[in-house]
DNA sequence: CATGAATGAGTCTTCATTCAT
DNA sequence: GATGAATGAAGACTCATTCAT
């Protein structure tokens, strides 16, 4: 009769994956409701009875996704500024964010639409929040840039990789051959470590 | 009586321009004709006096807009690679790119409009131009990476700013002084040739 | 442990009470059953329980708050008409209408919902009862109109002082002080009986 | 190719005509925009080609209909306070009124929806200007009451003559024959200036 | 060159209602 | 007595687009 640690609702979490499977494919505006409560088999008034509105749905999204960041801010928190500590955030990140390419691909991918939603900025705050760990107090704008990049790099990694599988082995000989996810993955981090690297300890 | 080098007309190039600034500011989607139509103080209708469609709006910002990225290219085509091609390029990109600022927002912020346009893979094709030439042939998924993240760099240097002034002012002595547009600007080439400096000649 | 005459749920009242305010309040129609649910601190299905749809909580209300009307009409139909029975009605009515001032008000201001509704029906048949009483028989069109303003003076009177209420003293010195609800009811009856006053006995 | 005096579009006019028609007939909320379109022949975007919104309807109605009302105010306004111009707006309110009658009964009936409306502001603004020059300077709150009372006339001889159309014929000689608009109308006028003449002249 | 008028398809959202538990 | 989950129908509104003038 009783599970242990019942989710919230199947539905619910049903919708928070569906939604934000096809925001990220399809972008937010272009994403209707009934899109998504016809790919889960029920009426956009089901969405309505677990969400209060569409962009509901995005702070579920963040509030079920976002953990790992928060995980390592809170860890980020604690640690005085070092370079260690600096590079162990950009590693985690980017393990808790692998899983959750989609996420960031969302929020990269419709800044607009999320302009002016209150989820929208609980994620960029949060966005906000890792890139400041990062490049440590009394940062300069280079350093900040730097460390924004940084996080950004998985990004711009999964970005390739997605060029490369639309053009289908189009590129003749100009380059390898397509990279894995892992490997995109595993070069997202080696450049994030290059540019966190010349990040210089805050000057005084 | 004449211009030399007339524009196609003049409303039509107010149209592009208009029309490019809110769909950097607001976002594609979000931003309807009749907006475009009330800044312009001209009727919807007569904006396809001028252009087909809305994408076709799209269309005639690019070609508008990317020319200096054209020239660039072309240039680069013509020189065989080698690390100061690779930077004269990175330095042509940046150049260029500074004044239109909002065309690469646009890009960056409106990718699921985008995907599926004519236009929107018209201007992509340039950017994937021109990153392969800043990789130069044979490169690794890695120096791919870099070359990208290069010329995305000026746009992390614009959002990293844009977050400075919606702040205004409330990073409590966290961080130094909020940069200007230049000094973000520089920040972006300086952090970009270190991004791209690491890129080594195509291995065998 | 036993009330008396215990009404037929405790909840089943609550949710009376409750719907007519809202319901006198912001509009039968822009009165949800949510809202009532929520202002009442259960659910939507729970209001199910003890009333088969949002029409026949007006039939509840109306049910619970027409005894006085209802007496009135018992008393008048058992007397003669005369100036004296008459007035006698306008006094019952007014008496019994002052406490139950949202209760007219939502019929007044709800007519449109109303018609075609099984329980406004109801309560429209006992309000032309009360009006057919105080002209008495054999009347004339001017007399059935005055007996209809007589019985809504009390409501018009409560407009009056909402509006003053609204104005909340912006009107300066063009008129009197605003009055209380006493003074309203009283001055309402005052004209009712004016009004009721010409009613000549039913001619030939 | 110019028509003197020319409506600002024929269609819009005839929204506005239908529309009040609906609104009065089945109440503001009851009455949907395709209920209106489909009447007219037309599709519902067409509607909000001339009305930005429904409530912007209603604000073409009283625009449209309030003419008369407004005049009198205009008229009244010039004049000292006397039992003749008391007698006088009265009667032009109700002869103004007449034809217009579907735009009282809709305000009388439809209050919670106007209530909150700018539209429905507007009109109540009136009503409360012509019974503040019915009542003239220094009115109690009796008098007050009875210049409502005297306006509001037209609409309980509407609801009375409604009422006996709507039995057709079932009244068991109980009362004479059905009145005629023209005799609802006469009788409502007869009754308003009995009230309005009770009206005593403001005590200094 | 440009406008006024209109459309069709689609959006988000709300609501009364139902039913298994 | 009451709830959680879901539905079907409908509503207001927006938008890109068209076309006669």
């Amino acid at each position: 009769m009783s599970t242990t640690l019942s989710p919230r609702s199947d539905t619910r979490s049903r919708i928070i994956t569906v939604a934000l499977e096809l925001f990220a494919e399809n972008g937010y505006e272009k994403t209707s409701l009934r899109e998504i409560a016809d790919r889960l088999g029920v009426t956009k008034a089901a969405l309505y009875y677990h969400f209060k509105t569409k962009d509901d749905i995005v702070h579920g999204i963040v509030e079920a996704m976002a953990q790992p960041i928060d995980e390592a801010i809170a860890w980020g928190e604690k640690q005085p500024w070092s370079p260690e500590v600096r590079d162990e955030l950009v590693r985690r990140f980017a393990a808790g964010m692998v899983e959750r390419a989609p996420l960031l691909r969302f929020f990269h991918e419709n800044q607009p639409a999320l302009r002016g939603s209150p989820s929208g900025h609980e994620f960029k705050q949060r966005m906000i929040g890792m890139i400041r760990l990062v490049h440590g107090p009394n940062a300069s704008f280079d350093d900040r840039l730097r460390a924004t990049m940084a996080l950004f790099s998985v990004n711009s990694a999964l970005f390739l990789l997605k060029q490369d599988l639309d053009d289908d082995g189009a590129h003749p000989a100009q380059c390898e051959e397509t990279a894995t996810l892992e490997q995109a993955v595993a070069a997202s981090l080696t450049v994030a470590l290059e540019i966190a690297g010349r990040i210089e300890p805050g000057a005084a």
